[in-house]
DNA sequence: GGCCGTTGTCGAAGCGCTTCGACGACGTGC
DNA sequence: GCACGTCGTCGAAGCGCTTCGACAACGGCC
């Protein structure tokens, strides 16, 4: 367009052409000290008319600022790639709106990889996704003088700066609704053995939030690991279903499983809802996405990643801010729940 | 570490260190003038026991050169998480290697953010992924004079340095396979509709690919779209059955109908692969998900990620590359093909 | 043995920006 | 009417790095 043969329009182009020192260019563009009215205008006149925008490098350098934020995607692959997904563009558009920049870093670089770009003052902050209950990546943290925000809860967040869906919360929610629908006998039907032998913590936050809300409310309630295979749910549903015949309720905190739960059932011959009211905790898409749709506490993937950021960029600017933001759960209620039965069946 | 107290540990810094010039310590870090041994074992002694990393903006400002790429995503959402992961992912530990980092953008700042990239000297060169057929992202392009390399093709790829699979065989490698196996009858199952009319790319390449070999060998052969919805794909299997009893062989070139069709089979009452063989062009993950796994031409995501991130090296480079890198279908054999039966059903 | 071409190192000049101190040109207050 | 802030602007000093030209030191050559 409007740019110099070779090279980039820069901001003595700018002053130049709007007839001020490059001082003023600069400060009207900051905004950092007081310009006059007019000067202001013929600066931003020029600077439209020339297309200026700044040299990052050369900003950086000077301001020791990058105005980039590094996003930090763990190794393993376990996740559920369409929330993360999400999360990812969140983060990249609340960022711009900070006039930041984001950087994607994966994980298998270790810990050199964050240390060099610290070191390389390639970002002011990061923002660490997926972050585990033993995560590798959390200890370096401390040591790293960057500020950053994780996703998710690790063992020790003392210091750190966490946020998450609340999932004790969301588990309470899913057994007050299944309360209120008149269900006595309720389960949890959870992660696989091994997320809870890891340790993780969203999976044993929302075990006590189930389990706490089912006793005050009075009912029987269980809880039941289960795989995510298409042949473990159905191992796991028949022998739940055997065990404790009188149950009408059942909350599925595992993604993976859910449209295997559904399959089970469905050859099992019982029917959602009219005999089983279902409850899920996973991303809306899934819930919809089977049939019945379920009833479900989604995983607020925007809110997370804009929260994320926003936490950032006030570390950035020096202010304090909590070391824990939970997000409140929020139920959507759809074809898979409804009121018990007057008469049990069978 | 061994940084200090305030502030970065500088060139300068190592240079005293090791009792020599600041810019001898440049051209050892890189190579472009020839040092002693005895001098470049001192000076890297002395980097890594100050732990120094280059500023990346002092680097950028006085080489011209970020060291950094963009990766730009497309706004829409209808594309495969997992396969673009798996590129974002590959695409990072490649440009890694070349000692680049990867700027992560949306394309939803529209041509003014990659301008502003551009003209802020913020990256290197661009790999654009999902390109469509009519991309907007594509004419601006030309004009923005940064090296590029597109991820899929556009309607008018001259000038540009495209990579994807190369659909057209991938189509005829499908076919081949059915043929090798005696199948005389055989379908397309395609993308919807609206796919078709919006002139996408690799959606008629696979077409021509599935059009032609079955001519080369005498096939008997269709193409029908397809939608995606659990009760799309069930009329149109019916429908495509209902129309053509003799049919043994299917193509199915849409990944998210993949399971749906499993199942509307299964309803009809059609074996896979006793009375009817598949070929699926979709994510290893996806054919290997369902029941019968399927026989497939994969999405080569890691290779596509990699080669863009090469060629885009080599451009940035000066050296000249292909217009066009397609790369080679492989197909994976698995349950759902076999031969024909000798005597055929119904 | 003087000359020249290498080889290895140095010093200094920027790259484009931010920021600090300085300094006219103004009111204001007495 | 003079000293004093305040406001708006400027010039210059870096930020940490790359790169260019210069230049000792050293052999090889006739």
């Amino acid at each position: 367009m409007t740019q110099r043969r070779h090279g980039l329009v820069t901001i003595a182009d700018v002053a130049r052409h709007a007839g001020v020192a490059v001082s003023t260019v600069s400060y009207v563009l900051s905004g950092k000290r007081t310009i006059s009215a007019t000067t202001r205008q013929r600066v931003l006149a020029s600077v439209r008319a020339l297309g200026y925008h700044p040299h990052a490098g050369a900003r950086a350098l000077a301001s020791k600022r990058a105005n980039v934020i590094a996003l930090v995607l763990p190794l393993r692959s376990g996740m559920h790639l369409p929330v993360l997904m999400r999360f990812a563009t969140t983060v990249v558009t609340t960022a711009r709106q900070y006039d930041h920049d984001v950087l994607l870093v994966t994980a298998d670089e270790g810990p050199a990889g964050l240390r060099r770009l610290a070191a390389g003052a390639m970002v002011d902050g990061l923002v660490l996704m997926d972050v585990e209950w033993q995560d590798p990546r959390v200890p370096m943290l401390r040591d790293l003088a960057l500020p950053s925000v994780l996703i998710g809860f690790p063992a020790s967040p003392a210091g750190l700066t966490c946020v998450d869906l609340d999932f004790y919360r969301a588990g309470s929610v899913c057994v007050d609704h299944l309360a209120q629908f008149g269900h006595r006998h309720i389960a949890l039907l959870g992660a696989p053995v091994v997320v809870y032998e890891r340790d993780t913590g969203y999976a044993r936050r929302t075990m006590a939030g189930f389990t706490d809300a089912a006793a005050r409310h009075g009912l029987d309630a269980g809880v039941e690991p289960c795989e995510e295979d298409a042949e473990g749910v159905r191992r796991t549903v028949s022998a739940l279903l055997a065990r404790r015949p009188a149950l009408t309720g059942l909350v599925v905190h595992n993604e993976a499983a859910v449209g295997h739960v559904l399959d089970s059932l469905r050859a099992l011959d019982r029917r959602v809802p009219r005999d089983l009211s279902i409850v899920a905790i996973c991303p809306d898409e899934v819930a919809v996405r089977v049939t019945p749709a379920l009833s479900s506490v989604l995983i607020p993937a925007e809110d997370v990643g804009h929260q994320a950021v926003t936490l950032l960029m006030r570390k950035l600017e020096g202010q304090r801010v909590p070391e824990a933001t939970l997000l409140d759960p929020h139920l959507a209620v759809r074809a898979s729940s409804a009121a018990v039965r007057a008469v049990a069946r069978r």
